[in-house]
DNA sequence: CTCCTGGATA
DNA sequence: TATCCGGGAG
């Protein structure tokens, strides 16, 4: 039951985030419905169980578990959740709540203060907002605490509509199945991005995002396990990787994508 | 050491 | 567009 609140004359005009004015040849539609069939093959066995991803987890709890993951590891969020949510049962009970006591409770997983004072703001405004998010996707990146990710994390779990979770390491196996991203940030990134939401694209897309993410984080990070991941067999990195008996990788031209910083060292 | 389901800021 | 936040795991 999508309550669809007529937007659809004020579409969003022009949100940070651009339309998807991209379109693929054939190809890669194929390639993108195979992906899809294997992801959520390999997804049904495979795929990690989060509180976040229960079927108790409320709106508001997938929300904040989202600020929550946001430069952290999902583990360590899985492991904080139970703590924090014993805490923080409601919008209101951030809102109320103390900022030096909320800053205690987010101090193991770090950005602390940063994320105590986005969901401070966030819950401020969803208690104004009597719990409802908007239902476009610029009125949601107006609000604290939530950017392009978030409001496609939204979109998808409150409703239903297929975006995609589109993070570092979505990007990066979009990179190796499909083709090398053009631009180094990929929020900036309309090819990227298009072919995110297109993957997504489906009967269940919060399924096929998760299937991605958990891929990702299993077989898809900085050394790869080629021989497990069930795309190896229409991925440029496992094809171009299967050349030799060595377990080792040499290196694809991967360096430039990943940025990296001097990180000067002052002693 | 790098990286982690980014977002706000200048 | 580049930088910062941050503790923890790998």
């Amino acid at each position: 039951m999508v309550a669809r609140a007529g937007s659809s004359r004020a579409s969003t005009r022009r949100s940070r985030t651009s339309p998807p004015p991209v379109v693929f040849d054939r190809p890669t539609l194929d390639k993108a419905r195979w992906c899809r069939r294997r992801l959520l093959a390999w997804y049904e066995q495979h795929g990690r169980q989060f509180p976040w991803r229960s079927q108790d987890a409320g709106v508001f709890q997938q929300v904040v578990a989202e600020v929550l993951l946001q430069r952290t590891q999902a583990s360590t969020v899985g492991r904080f959740f139970g703590a924090f949510f014993e805490q923080f049962r409601s919008w209101d009970d951030i809102d109320s709540a103390p900022d030096e006591f909320l800053e205690s409770i987010l101090r193991p997983i770090g950005l602390w203060r940063r994320r105590a004072i986005a969901l401070k703001a966030l819950a401020a405004e969803m208690v104004a907002r009597r719990g409802d998010f908007p239902d476009s996707r610029g009125e949601l990146e107006i609000l604290p605490a939530i950017g392009q990710y978030v409001a496609s994390a939204v979109l998808l779990f409150a409703q239903g509509r297929p975006e995609p979770l589109l993070d570092s390491n979505m990007a990066r196996v979009l990179d190796r199945v499909f083709e090398p991203r053009r631009l180094v940030d990929i929020r900036y990134d309309p090819r990227l991005q298009g072919l995110a939401r297109l993957l997504v694209r489906s009967r269940e897309p919060a399924r096929i995002n998760r299937a991605i993410l958990d891929l990702a984080a299993r077989h898809c990070g900085r050394s790869p396990t080629c021989e497990e991941c069930p795309l190896r067999t229409r991925c440029n990195f496992a094809l171009h990787n299967r050349s030799g008996p060595s377990s080792r990788v040499p290196q694809i031209n991967e360096a430039a994508l990943g940025r990296r910083r001097p990180q000067g060292v002052k002693d």
